[in-house]
DNA sequence: GGGCTCCCTGTCAGAACTGACAGCTAGTTG
DNA sequence: CAACTAGCTGTCAGTTCTGACAGGGAGCCC
């Protein structure tokens, strides 16, 4: 991973607004001749009405799609249903897809997108998935219309370099974009909250608790209930689930 | 990522076994100029006794490194102090470790183990974190004894291949080797359980999720004793921790 | 000293959960 | 058809949780 690989992950830790992210980005795909590309990354939770998985706040987004198709998108919810970001959820390796090919196993609704993309110009690409700690999840794709023996030599050409590039960009975009720390940080439990918290993942009751902790069981019900507030929950339940989902806890 | 990188990772659909795996492993370090290597992949849990993060199950671990050491880090439980796997369970990025030169806001355990690792011959490397979804987790490290000019150069010029090879190689190994799946895939929740237990995850009361689906309380709660028995867990709280932790339900 | 955080403890009423008893329908498979 | 699976429903006693009412001390910073 020679010459333009190294020099793209060092020009990394230069970037420091958005905009340096995105026209790094933007650079980079074209070098590699990939025609568009687009990027998401946050933090993911489960949904508390639909409880399906998906970003706990809107994520860092970067790409060069077209705006309308970026609405439709948006407005659509697609994001939920995509193939390139449900095969992201599932997968380590980055892999290929063909809008036009299809998919095996493909549902409807995923159809029905892939239809869309096409007459939003983005006929085939790469994607990337980015898997981190404690819900930490970024997804590159980039897109190439050329024709499927070209896009393929591209593949096959840069496929590992794009790789490394997505899991250092995110990286580097969640550690020095303020949007990521944003609202949720401050959220913080003390080292007894945690500490009480683990043990009621594993299923101790508050009894079990003070036993091992040799606290009162009512100190143990009130370290959670502080927990419970702090995380906005209402039951001991949701608030492992949801700091699991923060990163606060680790299973 | 053009000659061995490729070359490297088509390799990995041939192997089969885990003596495979490992020859494969052994040869792509010695390739690269590598002495030694370790590696170790699984999925995460939280531990029942000490609350803290380790391996559900035995991890697969493959490695070169000396039987003795080997024999003393596994007996003195060295592996959820060690830098390197503290490290890896926090960051997505590789890195570099120099056991001489120790690291800044290092613990008296972890001084500890790193200088015992250079008794063991371990005196620096590179490890890569690897992440997946539903905590999925593998450690590749990879030691270099040379001197520390020497061993800089070829942690630059191969830092990126070790980076992708060390996350097909999880991958390729967590899906082909059977004590991945092991005794703990058979498993399986219902549509209706997996539903239930999302929505429970996300606070909802049983009387509450009834409502959701349409169905009498005294199912939810049927549904939810049911999953708790599957999970081998007496608290819904800890048929949550245990499913997410498990890779069945997602947050 | 005043204000702050963290940790600790008590009681009590009402809601929620847990595990036991019980029995029903519908669909699949040998 | 028998056996199995998945889903569904009822009651009831005992346990656990939740949120409200209280109160205590130790340590830190301005």
């Amino acid at each position: 991973m020679d010459g333009i690989l190294s020099h793209l992950v060092e020009r990394l830790d230069q970037l420091r607004t958005q905009d340096d992210f995105e026209a790094f980005l933007r650079n980079a795909a074209e070098e590699m001749g990939f025609d568009m590309f687009a990027y998401a990354g946050g933090r993911l939770a489960e949904d508390r009405v639909t409880a399906r998985t998906v970003f706990q706040r809107p994520p860092i987004t970067m790409s060069s799609f077209p705006d309308d198709w970026l609405t439709h998108y948006a407005n659509e919810g697609y994001f939920k249903d995509d193939y390139v970001v449900v095969q992201s959820l599932r997968a380590i390796l980055p892999d290929q897809w063909h809008a036009e090919r299809g998919v095996r196993e493909i549902r409807p609704r995923q159809a029905q997108i892939m239809r869309e993309a096409i007459d939003a110009g983005l006929r085939r690409g790469f994607f990337v998935p980015i898997h981190g700690p404690a819900n930490d999840f970024g997804l590159l794709n980039v897109i190439c219309n050329e024709a499927e023996g070209e896009f393929s030599k591209i593949v096959e050409r840069y496929r590992h370099e794009v790789h490394v590039l997505a899991v250092h960009f995110h990286d580097a975009v969640q550690k020095r974009l303020p949007a990521s720390a944003g609202r949720g940080a401050r959220l913080q439990l003390t080292e007894r909250e945690s500490e009480i918290l683990r043990w009621t993942a594993v299923g101790k009751t508050s009894w079990e608790i003070s036993e091992i902790l040799h606290i009162a069981e009512r100190t143990v019900n009130f370290h959670v209930a502080n927990t419970m507030r702090k995380l906005g929950v209402y039951s001991r339940t949701h608030a492992v689930a949801k700091s699991i989902s923060l990163g606060l806890t680790r299973l």
